[in-house]
DNA sequence: CAAAATATTGATAGCGCTTTCAATTTTGGC
DNA sequence: GCCAAAATTGAAAGCGCTATCAATATTTTG
């Protein structure tokens, strides 16, 4: 069935009925709902296709699936769809595996008209992606921080105060070797945790010590290795800050390898995302996070991303969330 | 850019360029080749919108974002994208979270032609929204299985030989007493793992106990409480199986937590789905698994959509994909 | 070398909507 | 009750491609 079709139907013109389903104000009120109960009982639902053309839009916001961030992406872009579920919008997926690939990607998708905007994650402070989109002049708006010359549209949680607050709290503790499982180096969101937690230190008197840092992805992995390399040298840390769940999982095994005791003899705050299937409150002992749901994030930039689209300024749209810091078992008082 | 200022630039009809560009056989070698190199040189991509309106063709796959198999969305999702990606199909994702939900999208993705074929996840042996495709006529494949009247399309991963061989080997350590930690009730999956561990059981004279299998979401957590409810009893069994790493987690906590030892008084083995953020081989002890590549099943589910949609019958496209069996050292002889 | 094939290119009619502009009906003021 | 203004509906022209059918150029054949 399509428009001319289901126009016949009710006896009107297609120019009405689209009219009636587009929410223009000068159909009727009568005719509005005769055409609207009528496309439900009949299944009527405009060609997206024909619409898109007609419209010269693509009723799409796209988004990269970067590996570098997989364990995050699903809950991410759940929040996004969630947000987007009744505005029409679809979300469309690529994965990506290079910056030049995802440059690529937008170019394409701008080129071809196959979305209206992008969803930028995971950014660096002088983004390339964010030149480009800014280029090409595709509407975008970046889970993060980048700068560029051109205002962007942005929503990020505040790392640097996150990981100074939970930096201190370790401090308070009587902690003075801090070690920290970060990001992969450049990124904005670990440029800004190293911040946090330097800052702290520093405004402590203590000097951040290199060999306690360490930058990469969000794998258990990771976590594993440089817990364990640290907690068998001689001036082991007592306590690590670790950038993500999966990290964390990491760090907790070295620590019980290494047949000492977290939350007693080492310490650990893990940056919690909040995912439904790990869950820092119900863990044993339970852990302690700087917590922020980025579920909840991602649909906060779908709404945004709507909003850029019905003509916000991009400068206008700046959003930067607080995170919790929420303490439990997995941290006391330093040995 | 549009067609026709590019073909005017060549000095060509639309046709001949819009043909050039589709690889119909009529177009000469040499004009082939001065429109290929015009379009990359001028940046000249096509309108997506009007081709999926030319040509009645969305260009792209749906796929339901489920929130009970979402840590495996993203690496399956991948596995879909890559081998999509010369294709010129699209991924449009949307999240459900209910089977009735799950059933509406899938009806506004036919009724207004966003996509040209889905792909269906996690399903009941009996399935609902497999009926519903069937029905409406939208193409679709489901990875994993389903019954339906009609003839349909799978690829899916022989759980009940990966487990009953899991389970057997588990039984030639002396193991007698074998928990397992399955998947959601009722999926197809879960029913044949669930068969291959209690005819391992049964083979061996062994009946299996109702006690020692509990269903749920692969979260850490529901690993976590069963095991630690099992172990804390008497006649804990000495053995588990995970149906995903993440539940292992929880049992591995658990374990450790009662005090006791993987590989020694307690062996696990858990199904790989192989995560690049969590690696069963450099976990302390390593883990032993059942592993299939949920990215690389993605990736020839995507190949096999193009094949449906190029005609190749439902019917013929059935692909069962044996399951390795990698043992490490969470296994180890019975106490 | 003319005629018949064959290879290559073009003109144009949709694809199914939205939207402009014109037509018609209804309402309001006096 | 009449006319201007407002409210409501319709006709038709795109949106930017693909694909059908017709036209022209190039070979092949007898």
């Amino acid at each position: 069935m399509m428009l001319r079709d289901f126009a016949k139907a009710l006896g009107l013109s297609q120019t009405t009925v689209s009219r009636g389903l587009n929410d223009y104000p000068e159909v009727s009120p009568e005719t509005r709902e005769r055409i609207r109960e009528a496309a439900l009982r009949l299944g009527y639902r405009p060609n997206a296709n024909a619409r898109r053309l007609a419209m010269g839009r693509a009723h799409a916001v796209g988004i990269a699936l970067d590996l570098n961030a997989e364990v995050h992406m699903s809950e991410f872009m759940y929040g996004i769809g969630r947000a987007l579920a009744d505005s029409g919008m679809d979300i469309l997926v690529t994965p990506t595996e290079t910056a030049l690939e995802e440059l690529s990607t937008y170019q394409r998708l701008a080129a071809s008209k196959r979305v209206d905007a992008v969803i930028l994650h995971s950014p660096y402070p002088n983004d390339s992606r964010a030149r480009l989109l800014t280029e090409i002049g595709l509407p975008f708006i970046v889970h993060g921080r980048a700068e560029t010359q051109a205002p962007v549209a942005w929503l990020d949680i505040d790392n640097e105060s996150a990981f100074r607050r939970a930096t201190e709290h370790l401090l308070d503790l009587g902690h003075k070797r801090i070690a920290m499982v970060n990001g992969p180096e450049g990124r904005t969101f670990a440029e800004h945790r190293n911040k946090g937690y330097r800052d702290a230190l520093i405004a402590r008197g203590l000097r951040p010590d290199p060999r306690l840092t360490t930058h990469g992805r969000f794998t258990d992995e990771i976590g594993f290795r440089f817990a364990q390399l640290l907690l068998e040298q001689k001036g082991a840390p007592t306590a690590f800050l670790a950038g993500s769940m999966m990290s964390a999982l990491g760090v907790f095994r070295a620590i019980r390898s290494a047949g000492l005791t977290l939350g007693r003899d080492v310490s650990v705050i893990a940056h919690d995302d909040v995912f439904p299937f790990l869950n820092a409150d119900r863990m044993v002992p339970t852990l302690s996070t700087t917590r922020s749901s980025i579920r909840a994030a991602g649909a906060r930039i779908a709404e945004l991303v709507l909003q850029l689209l019905a003509g916000r300024p991009a400068a206008d749209i700046h959003e930067l969330w607080p995170v919790e810091l929420v303490l439990r078992e997995s941290t006391g008082p330093a040995p």
